[in-house]
DNA sequence: ATGGTGGCACCGCCA
């Protein structure tokens, strides 16, 4: 039995980020790093950077100049798998098994994802972007159905889902309502996937859902801190079988305020394994 | 009511 400590984070660029990322992982010590938004091919990974902050296992599922996907691990990964769920050749999920040290554990898998943003504009007739993010959510759905056959599995969604499904997830419910991320669609579309998969948000089992919990604040604001207009877009999700295991979640908001930061923060989560 | 910032592309696109 030894703890294993997991982190979510869109990094929004890699490569703009290592003086953080190093930062980070010595302060907060994560065993894993599910990063989104690398913003890099595979090849044009910083991957000598990351061994030498001590994650000896890395997987890609890169993309040039957009989205991107990885995993970083001081224990052995395996099983790596990376889906297109809506067939548009971006490269927005990446799964993995962590190899702990308890052989007698059920096996752990985490899928990392970053689920299209969506664009400005709510309406999926005339803008595709939405429709994608839509798309996207009903392929879930149907995965997560699947999903909740594996029994015997410890399985972990994370990832930047972009969407704030709560109304304290967002700064202003009634301002943010028609606002791409907390619309009406979206949300319904969100908590099916969630439902379907039998998956639990483990989030806001330790905040509970009367109080606000950002991961995202915009770059365009003057004062991130003061003016608070966060969003939650940040997601983590774990089966019946993982869900004894988490012993803690919390977000680090202090790092929005660190040196050339990422516009969303990491979510860490604490497990028995 | 609008535009505000940031990253990567390569001088627009995406968030």
């Amino acid at each position: 039995m030894s703890r294993i400590r997991v982190a979510t984070w869109n990094v929004n660029s890699v490569r703009k980020r290592l003086k953080l990322l190093a930062q980070f992982a010595s302060e907060a010590s994560p065993d894993v790093i599910c990063l989104q938004e690398i913003k890099c091919r595979d090849a044009e990974f910083p991957i000598n950077d990351i061994k030498a902050m001590g994650f000896e296992h890395v997987m890609l599922n890169g993309q040039k100049g957009y989205h991107g996907v990885a995993v970083l691990s001081k224990w052995p990964l395996s099983g790596r798998q990376a889906i297109d769920f809506i067939g548009s050749g971006e490269s927005r999920h990446l799964a993995v098994q962590v190899k702990t040290d308890n052989a007698s554990a059920a096996p752990l898998l985490l899928h990392n994802f970053y689920v299209p943003a969506g664009g400005d504009e709510a309406d999926p007739e005339v803008n595709k972007k939405f429709r994608d993010k839509l798309a996207y959510f009903e392929a879930l759905t149907l995965w997560g159905k699947k999903q909740r056959r594996k029994k015997a599995a410890r399985v972990m969604v994370v990832g930047d889902l972009n969407v704030a499904p709560l109304e304290q997830d967002v700064w202003s419910h009634k301002k943010m309502v028609k606002v791409v991320s907390h619309t009406p669609v979206e949300v319904e579309l969100f908590e099916r996937a969630k439902a379907a998969g039998g998956w639990e948000d483990v989030m806001r089992r330790f905040v509970p859902p009367e109080e606000k919990l950002y991961t995202w604040w915009s770059y365009r604001a003057r004062d991130w801190q003061k003016a608070n207009r966060g969003r939650r877009l940040d997601h983590v999700w774990v089966n019946a079988a993982l869900a004894p295991n988490v012993t803690a979640v919390s977000v680090l908001r202090d790092m929005r305020g660190w040196e050339v930061p990422s516009d969303h923060v990491p979510v860490l989560i604490d497990l028995e394994d």
